[in-house]
Formats: C-alpha cells, structure tokens, sequence
DNA sequence: AATTATATCAACCGCTCTGGC
DNA sequence: CGCCAGAGCGGTTGATATAAT
C-alpha cells in the first residue's frame, strides 16, 4: 500500500498558470485573507489545481512583497554565509530576506553561487578550499568520479563540520576580492537594503502592498470577464506590470 | 539560418514535520 | 503514545530562453 495521494489529482490541471489562475488565486486570498487551509483553497477559489500547487503559486510567485529581479552582491554573500551555517535549509536561509522565496534562492544557488564558488576553488558544500579537502588514499577515487556526492550534505551541523564565522568570513573577504576580477554583471539587480529585510512591519503591511499590488494590476487587466492568454503579445507577468509600472 | 549545448527557473514529487485526535 | 491528515520543505525535472557552433 503506497501513500495516499495528497489530492485527488484525477481532473487537475498541471504545468505552468494561466493568468486566469493566478487571477483566481489571488482574488480569494486577497479575499479571506490568510489560508488555513490549503486544501480547500482549489475548490473554494474555482481552480483546477491541488491545494499544494496553489500553496507554492502563491508563496513563489504571487505574493506581493516579492522582490524577483536579479540577486545583489551583498544578497549572494549572505547566502553564501547563510549556507556555511544553515547547509541546504532554504526555507531558513529566505527566512533572513525579505522578499526572496527558498525557492528562488535555492535555484540561484544551484545555477550561480555554486559554480563561483567552484571557480575559486570553494567546495560548495563545505565552503572549503578543495585542494585542501581531505584526500585520503580510500575516497580520492570516489570523490573524483561524483563531484556532486559532497553537495548532498543536507546540513554541516548534521555532518560535525563546524565553520565558524569568522572563518566564513574569511573565505568571504577571499571571495570577494577575487569575486571584483571577474567581470560580473550586476547591473540588472535590484536594490537592496538590510535595514529593509530586518524591517519587522514588513507582515503588517502585507495586506496594504497586496491591496495596492492588486490595484495596480486591477488597472492594466481588466480582472473581471477578460483575460489575455500568456501566449499574446504585450501580456506581461503580474510581477513585471507592477514592477515597470504600467 | 539551423542546430546543438547550456543556463535558467517554475513546478512537481515525495519525504518529513507538526498538530489534532 | 500512536495514528493520521495536512502543511512545509528540499531535491529534481522539464520547458523555455539564450549562447555557441
């Protein structure tokens, strides 16, 4: 006997949202406000999708308070420092910004933070210099042929290997100077602010920003009988009308 | 211009955690 | 205390975009 499904997924639909959907979803819990039940979200909102689909809708794209664009430096050196301690606890490591998803920040770090710390000689996993990695008769070989097994470790702390701060540090200073010599391109991201993601009325202002978000989508869509299919040209997603400003 | 390789990221899968009974 | 349902989390996949040849 196998494990019960979450929902029953006969009749739901799958794969990317249509802006109808995400309209949908946002209106109801624009609407009833927090979620207490992601399970009977589908049903009550209309929607053809599992309540667990609905759930990471809404916590990876839709809510207000994203900040999508590209990552800060400053951002990046916090994962880089997040991770030496939290390992792969994403969902704790986006805990500490504001308006970044562990979602997104997990995918960042998988495409881009892994591969420059490779490039400097840094094992991702244990924020390590490689050459110094140890390199014992028995497991040279094995290291060699899976360069990803070492990046399985969920958690340093599970694993003993403790790396103090300031030894994060370090590594970070060593990071960022060779960091300058390539030619990065930043010039994309967004601004950030530590004061912002520490900001404690960030909650309490959710339901404002979600009302004026709404509203400013409100203006450009017509939420109400028509919808402009993704595939249309000048159909934007909801986070780019809001943030170009149309 | 066509094809192939690589990068990106939204979404899904399945396991773990947590709270209610 | 054990069981169960549901939420949450992290790993992975697959579609799409972009770059390289």
């Amino acid at each position: 006997m196998g494990r019960k499904p979450c929902c029953d997924k006969v009749g739901l639909k799958r794969g990317p949202w249509s802006i109808e959907e995400d309209h949908k979803l946002m209106n109801f819990i624009f609407n009833n406000g927090t979620i207490p039940c992601w399970r009977n979200v589908p049903k009550l909102a209309g929607l053809l999708r599992c309540g667990k689909s609905c759930r990471l809708r809404w916590i990876n794209y839709l809510r207000p308070d994203l900040k999508r664009g590209s990552f800060t430096e400053s951002e990046e050196d916090q994962i880089i420092q997040l991770h030496s301690h939290l390992g792969n606890r994403w969902s704790k490591i986006a805990s500490h910004f504001s308006g970044r998803t562990d979602n997104e920040i997990k995918n960042h770090w998988n495409t881009k933070i892994k591969k420059k710390l490779k490039l400097l000689g840094l094992d991702p996993a244990t924020h390590k210099p490689t050459e110094n990695a140890e390199k014992t008769d028995g497991n040279k070989k094995q290291e060699e042929s899976s360069e990803t097994k070492s990046e399985d470790v969920p958690c340093k702390e599970a694993e003993g290997i403790q790396v103090t701060v300031d030894e994060t540090n370090d590594l970070l200073k060593d990071y960022e100077m060779l960091y300058g010599s390539f030619d990065l391109d930043y010039s994309h991201a967004s601004s950030f602010s530590m004061e912002e993601s520490n900001n404690p009325s960030t909650s309490a202002q959710e339901a404002d920003s979600l009302k004026q978000w709404v509203d400013c989508v409100d203006s450009f869509f017509s939420w109400g009988d028509h919808f402009i299919p993704l595939e249309e040209e000048n159909s934007f997603p909801p986070w780019e009308i809001s943030r170009i400003g149309i």
